[in-house]
DNA sequence: GGTATGTTTTTGTCAGGACAATTGGACAAG
DNA sequence: CTTGTCCAATTGTCCTGACAAAAACATACC
């Protein structure tokens, strides 16, 4: 009934075992070896097999139950998802998801300022009183037609932008890269219509359908870093997430 | 540095012990005796206080870290996040603050029949051949004004439908109430423009902004028990979550 | 034939211990 | 004053072991 698994295991890597097992049967699911509704081994025999500790095996499991991969039952055993439901709704811009999707994004400036940040935006990022802050729109395309209008505000004494980097750049990338780990972002998805200016940015009609994102990101440090408000053309974006219950 | 928490662990409860203490640990940063940036004493000294194992300790963190409640750091320690974003995550719907603020959603059955399953929805669902559907149409109105609109197919083998109940009760309830629990849903979100039918159902105009949410949600067992299509009011909802890194 | 009643399988909870990795600060060296 | 080095604090990873709880299945009994 179970299906012998393969994975193998280094344990000269650097990475931690339980995450070679979550690897390893990400993997086996995405490339069919394990296809949905199989039951896995249970934890006890994969744990002897793989030579494991059982919580080492059941910290991967929680991590790909998680993530709405597996699914699990008391006395019954563990299942790989139906495959209609997968993945989703990590922490990521709008960048990575077109660089995934294999699209060459691009990105255009369409304003820059450094100013004493507006009372609205002290209070969104909880700022003290003598931060600064960058406040920016882009305009987002991918395959050649516009896709998204983003207005973004990020405090000035975590990372020094200017104009060039963000005409080359992902915002995400470049914070990143000045050492902020993201930790958790707090967003709002609506809806709303073009009006005359974002229609014309977005290279459509006035009063056409726009998802709009309103997010807040905080560090590692518990710092708001960055807030923004976006808007995307409904025809061409939408929101894809797995929840799972807990 | 660190704050003393008093928590109560009651050993004879059913309740698992990592759970009361994330329930004690909640509720003292939802009462405030817990600050937001506070750091909480440390997993090793918490655990010989509470007379509990590290594990069990950390199970309780993973879970509120998991949760968005609190931010770890190796070598520096665990530190409840900023109330900022705390705030918009106990407020998670516009929905919610409507209830909150005593207006009472009712629902009322628009269209109701029991059918084979269309090709597209038989897809959706995985379902074998033999299996039919129920599918109806909801509208749902808080304090009077309409809400959203809600089109919904379910499989006719887990559950026994009928106008009535669907008058009375939530879906969600009636199909948890017959023995379905719940696990996984996908879900997409978008936008789009009221058309006629739409627009006079929700009282609103054609040309209106609507948030779009498709949702399959998945059981224990792994079986799709329900897709739905519902459109909402843009000015009355928005759908607002947080998001962790992993 | 149907209904209890065990029995087995499997995940869930909990303990205690050991060592590794990262961070931040103190302190010394240049 | 800056840079490098070491140390202490704290979370991260991993192990072994044990028993509880739920589900599914087989069996015995009426």
């Amino acid at each position: 009934m179970s299906t012998p698994l393969s994975i193998k295991i280094d344990r000269s890597s650097p990475i931690p075992l339980y995450h070679q097992v979550v690897q390893g049967i990400e993997g086996a699911i995405r490339d069919g070896s394990l296809a949905s509704g199989t039951r896995l081994e249970n934890e006890i025999e994969l744990a002897q097999r793989l030579r494991l500790s059982r919580p080492t095996i059941r910290k991967a499991m929680d991590d790909l139950v998680q993530s709405g991969l597996l699914v699990r039952k008391r006395g019954v055993g563990t299942q790989v998802v139906s495959s209609q439901i997968r993945r989703h709704l990590e922490l990521s811009s709008l960048n990575d998801d077109l660089e995934r999707a294999g699209k060459k994004p691009s990105t255009s400036l369409l304003s820059f300022e450094h100013i004493p940040a507006p009372e609205q935006i002290q209070e969104l990022l909880s700022l003290p009183k003598d931060v600064s802050v960058y406040h920016f729109t882009r305009l987002r395309s991918a395959g050649g037609s516009p896709l998204a209008l983003m207005e973004n505000w990020v405090r000035d004494d975590i990372v020094e932008l200017d104009e060039k980097s963000l005409r080359t750049r992902g915002l995400y990338e470049l914070l990143r890269e000045a050492g902020v780990n993201f930790r958790l972002a707090q967003q709002r998805i609506g809806a709303t219509i073009a009006d005359g200016a974002q229609a014309e940015a977005l290279d459509t009609e006035a009063g056409s359908a726009l998802v709009t994102m309103q997010r807040t990101a905080v560090d590692d440090t518990g710092r708001n870093v960055e807030t923004g408000s976006h808007v995307y053309r409904a025809d061409a974006y939408s929101f894809e997430m797995t929840l799972v219950q807990r």
